[in-house]
RNA sequence: GCCCCCGUAGCUCAGUGGAUAGAGCAUAGGUUUCCUAAACCUAGUGUCGCAGGUUCAAUUCCUGCCGGGGGUACCA
């Protein structure tokens, strides 16, 4: 509808004296349904350039328009409103096509071919495997998965990857830690120590036990597995400790992935970079363009002429790559790969790190603009008002597990989604526990069931499906204000995965569902005329399925009953 | 110091150039002989942090300031 009324908008302006020949008229859906169903500022935007009263430009469009005429089976009316806006307003019969249009689309309606078969790679969660998701990595899981969705609606062939790595200190402390407890196992005579957690906090402690290690359950549960199944015969070499912790912390990862609905296609292991020889290579590369230098040791990339203050090492002077350099070959590595889009999905503390990695594989030759970072700000946990500091070392952390636990993956999913990625998330426990029943998914995932059990009635006394129905019956207003509002839903999935923000899907299933509500409370099904009663279970049908594919891409499950 | 994000109703947040700034929660009241009351309806509140600027039009864009958070390691 806006590319016909543009066309014909278009015509019109070209006709008229004074409009600029690149002059792009804009359409908006007004806010206020007085102002029509589609409005357009150009007669506001062409006052300067015609040095005119906007309203008496709006009365020559308007008087143009008339006269074409405009469709009368698509535009019912122009209007001339305010300062200068023209308001078209839609013909009853081109809504109930469209309505037509989105049941035959069925579950694929709001899928989009923009993306045209372009493919893209969304990195999330890389979490690594040094103890259990926890609730800051609930936003990153959450957030990256759903972008992937929104990409794969709107026509991109995604890949989801994990990149994680398994090689470094943390990951030897794991094992140490793991060890240490093994140890205790063995020996319960050991001698033990305590060591500071934090501001007079202590924890007692193996021996053995590393200054930082990991003191969470989990590696309790680990070291005692390893006792069962070995008793003391596993010495005091980390390296077992080590890999046995991996691959038990990983399987944890992968099954709270599984509840939230989260499969990855693959799996990127840093180390593969340094069996290829790409980070050296990488480095090499950098140091011919000329931006590596070496000093007091340590290799430097000269970030400083990319607009940064200092220029930053990338391989200490141990002769260990800082985390940046392999940062660069993974980046580098993906755009060989020759993906289109290339989304990674970081906290804000990495905000610093990725300008480096941009102009990493600026310097190598690629284009950087092919890479979109979505950066959100932290999750604060709050719980009984008190916000609580988390840290994996210190096992001061609530895990995703526990949270679904509580609250269900459903709800997990959508506290998640619910807002802006760019402002601050606070988490309060004490009320996702508490008032779990009063959060908004219920409210949609209830409009959804209460549509079913209204369909299943209809069917029970008679009504059925098979007939073909007659849209032109659905007049009444409650009837085209859902109907407007479930025609908005493909191109509300186009926005937010252009703008990779999922929670405008969120806010937007609401008002559908407020929408439903008003058709719900105005017009019956059971109970009135055959031909009305069947149109009707068409409409109730086709809010069902904006709902149903609006939560499937937010990852959330859509309940025939509750 | 410098860089990034945020500042909108009592609370949590939508709203990135338009016409009277919205929703949920909370508060007060109302609605079930009627397809699911996990619902619906009604009532009220705003110097859109402050000050300039650009524009026919600014909560939205630009600059400065104030406040909150994050970053600014030869840590990841």
């Amino acid at each position: 509808m806006k590319d016909y009324l543009e066309a014909q908008l278009r015509e019109v302006l070209a006709a008229m004296e004074g409009v600029p020949a690149d002059f792009q008229p804009e359409f908006e859906t007004p806010s206020n349904p007085d102002h029509g169903d589609l409005a357009t500022n150009a007669a506001l935007q062409l006052a300067r350039p015609l040095r005119r009263n906007p309203r008496q430009i709006a009365e020559e469009i308007a008087t143009r328009l008339r006269e074409k005429p405009l469709d009368p089976k698509k535009i019912t009316d122009v209007e001339i409103a305010g300062p200068g806006f023209l308001n078209f307003r839609f013909a009853e019969h081109f809504l109930t096509q469209e309505l037509a249009g989105l049941l035959a689309a069925g579950e694929a309606y709001g899928r989009t071919d923009g993306g045209q078969g372009k493919t893209a790679i969304v990195e999330y969660v890389s979490a690594n495997p040094t103890g259990p998701l926890t609730v800051g990595h609930g936003r990153n899981a959450v957030l990256g998965d759903t972008i992937a969705n929104l990409l794969d609606w709107t026509g991109y062939a995604v890949t989801r990857e994990y990149y994680f790595n398994d090689a470094g200190r943390q990951m030897r402390i794991l094992g140490e830690s793991v060890c240490a407890r093994y140890q205790a196992l063995v020996d319960p005579a050991l001698p033990t120590k305590k060591i500071k957690v934090g501001e007079g906090e202590f924890a007692e402690v193996p021996e053995t036990f590393p200054e930082d290690g990991y003191l969470g359950d989990y590696i309790h549960d680990i070291a005692r597995r390893l006792y069962d199944a070995h008793g003391d015969a596993l010495g005091d070499d980390v390296k077992p400790f080590k890999e046995a912790a991996e691959k038990a912390i990983f399987a944890d990862i992968k099954a709270t992935m599984q509840r939230l609905g989260i499969r990855m296609d693959t799996y990127f292991n840093e180390h593969s970079l340094y069996e290829k020889d790409d980070v050296w290579k990488t480095l090499d590369r950098l140091r011919e363009a000329g931006f590596v230098y070496d000093k007091d040791g340590a290799v430097w990339f000269e970030t400083t002429k990319f607009g940064k203050e200092q220029d930053t090492v990338l391989v200490k002077s141990s002769g260990e790559p800082t985390y940046r350099l392999p940062d660069i070959a993974y980046h580098a590595d993906k755009l060989a790969r020759g993906f289109d889009k290339i989304v990674d999905v970081f906290g804000a503390d990495h905000i610093a790190t990725y300008p480096d990695v941009v102009s990493g594989v600026e310097v190598l030759g690629y284009d950087a603009s092919r890479i979109d970072v979505v950066i959100y700000q932290f999750v604060t946990l709050v719980r009984g008002g008190e916000p609580v500091k988390m840290s994996t070392r210190k096992a001061t952390y609530v895990t995703l597990d526990e949270l679904m636990d509580e609250v269900g993956e459903d709800v997990t999913r959508f506290f998640f989604l619910m807002r802006a990625p760019q402002t601050h998330l606070e988490f309060d426990l004490d009320l996702a526990k508490e008032a779990s029943d009063k959060n908004p998914v219920f409210y949609l995932q209830y409009a959804h069931a209460r549509i079913c059990s209204i369909l299943r009635k209809a069917e029970e006394v008679g009504f059925t499906f098979g007939e073909a129905p007659d849209l032109d019956l659905l007049t009444h207003e409650a009837e085209t204000v859902l109907m407007k509002e479930l025609f908005r839903f493909p191109e509300v999935v186009q926005q937010a995965a252009k703008a990779r923000e999922p929670h405008r899907l969120a806010t937007y299933l609401r008002d559908v569902a407020t929408a439903f509500s008003g058709f719900y409370r105005d017009c019956r099904i059971v109970g009135e005329e055959r031909a009305l009663a069947t149109a009707r279970m068409h409409l109730a049908h086709a809010a069902r399925l904006v709902l149903h594919n609006g939560l499937t891409v937010l990852g959330i499950s859509s309940p025939e009953q509750m």
